[in-house]
DNA sequence: TCATATT
């Protein structure tokens, strides 16, 4: 029915209201079809914009990637369709060697005459530092798969070059994945020169801070920042600073503060907390519970909603005077819990156990644009920012449709901005005036509307 | 620095 050597293609930016069989004619044209798949969520069942597509003869995929890939723009869609070789087909990765223990002045042909009896060559490139020194070692890249496991059998370990420490290695070379898996285990790494304690009690402790602020606990907090992580340093640092310009916890500084996020009335002062030692709080609600309305802070009601326009924490407080000081520290520590840890990956608070108590807010769906002007644009979020924490700093002021954090497919890092939908323009601006500016670590966030689609688009 | 999604 399919070729033994058929290639599975990968079709990307179709829009989400076409199913297979609107699929179909477009690309039977090039042939038989064997199998044609729209991609959907797992549990969700949403489609993800995406399809496989398989054809009985290799011949018809290829002919179909050159006349469609990147040619045509499908309806509705702002970028050109995607018509490749699907993943796993192992973009030709499996027949790239890496051949590490070269000797130092080994040149390009001499690793290639060493390869050569084993098959055909596409590429050999001895790897070199900025200066042209060799590294020590090289990829080859065989015409196919079988040609280089025969390199690899023959040469692995069958020698000791002259310069070398070890004998020979020949392997193939890592894949994409492979590699970016290889940098994230290499920032583990980096953080983990500090013991993990470390860093939980780094978090810890600017959390007690940012609760029962004392000048001497600052002080200590920043001398303690000598012996945290660079990451947990900054934190620290920063909140210190945040406590001390904001006594009521709230970490929000608009560069230009459009809308000034102070205390409603001079009559009733947070700073008295300033004095209070660090009491049995009631728990924090981590991430996953954080909630903008601090009934959810201590389980009881609150007579009025402290976010009135999801900017001024405290504006309703005043009247019926029900917080005490130190529910408005805590309400003020939402924001901290909330963004500071999740900021930073310090995920796991002082009380880990509401962690497993609060259930995961519902797996955040696909991807979705809300309507004109209900989108944000997020850029400089920290590199540790994931899609839920997105979320979480949203969700304060509105109906989030989607919150997503764009991710580098081959490293699965973070690009450090992101979209977030609300399902209305009311709840994005009030999101970009509140949001805009805020300063995270070293860096504040840049919060306005998305471009709209046909934007930058010259006709 | 503006929705890239891989059963």
């Amino acid at each position: 029915m399919k070729e033994a050597d058929a290639i599975k293609l990968f079709i990307g930016q179709i829009p989400r209201n076409l199913e297979e069989k609107d699929l179909k004619p477009i690309f039977e044209q090039f042939g038989k079809i064997y199998e044609l798949t729209v991609i959907k969520d797992k549990y969700t069942g949403m489609h993800k914009g995406c399809a496989f597509l398989t054809y009985c003869a290799r011949e018809s995929a290829l002919k179909a990637q050159t006349a469609l890939h990147e040619q045509k723009t499908l309806p509705g869609m702002n970028r050109p369709i995607q018509v490749k070789p699907a993943d796993s087909e192992g973009r030709g990765e499996d027949r790239k060697l890496f051949v590490g223990m070269l000797g130092k002045q080994q040149e390009d042909d001499d690793v290639r005459k060493m390869f050569e009896p084993f098959g055909r060559i596409d590429e050999c490139t001895v790897l070199r530092a900025p200066d042209g020194t060799s590294k020590g070692c090289a990829f080859v890249k065989f015409q196919s798969h079988a040609e280089a496991q025969a390199a690899i059998n023959s040469l692995h370990g069958s020698r000791t070059l002259p310069g070398a420490s070890s004998s020979l290695v020949v392997k193939f070379a890592d894949t994409e994945k492979e590699r970016g898996l290889r940098r994230m285990q290499q920032v583990a790494s980096q953080l983990a020169v500090f013991s993990p304690m470390t860093l939980n009690l780094g978090a810890y402790n600017a959390y007690t801070q940012a609760v029962s602020i004392t000048l001497v606990q600052q002080q200590t907090l920043v001398a303690q920042s000598a012996y945290l992580s660079p990451i947990a340093t900054v934190a620290a640092v920063q909140m210190q600073q945040m406590a001390a310009l904001n006594g009521n916890g709230i970490i929000a500084t608009p560069i230009t503060p459009i809308t000034p996020i102070t205390p409603s009335s001079g009559t009733n002062t947070p700073p008295a907390i300033a004095a209070t030692p660090v009491p049995a709080l009631p728990p924090p609600v981590g991430i996953s519970g954080y909630s903008p309305v601090p009934a959810a802070a201590n389980g009881q009601p609150a007579s009025e909603t402290i976010y009135t326009n999801g900017i001024h924490p405290y504006q309703a407080q005043s009247s019926a005077g029900v917080l005490d000081p130190l529910q408005q520290a805590y309400a003020g520590m939402q924001h901290y819990t909330a963004a500071y840890p999740a900021a930073y990956g310090l995920v796991s608070t002082p009380f880990p156990q509401q962690h497993t108590l609060v259930p995961q807010q519902q797996q955040q769906q696909q991807q979705r644009e809300g309507p004109e002007g209900c989108n944000i644009f997020i850029y400089h979020l920290p590199q540790e920012f994931t899609d839920s924490e997105l979320l979480q700093m949203f969700l304060p002021f509105g109906n989030v449709i989607s919150a997503k954090v764009f991710v580098d497919r081959a490293t699965n890092q973070s690009k450090c901005f992101g979209f977030v939908s609300f399902d209305n323009p009311t709840s994005a601006q009030t999101a970009i005036q509140a949001m805009n500016g805020f300063q995270i670590g070293m860096k504040r966030l840049k919060v306005q509307l998305k471009r709209p689609k046909d934007a930058n688009r010259p006709y």
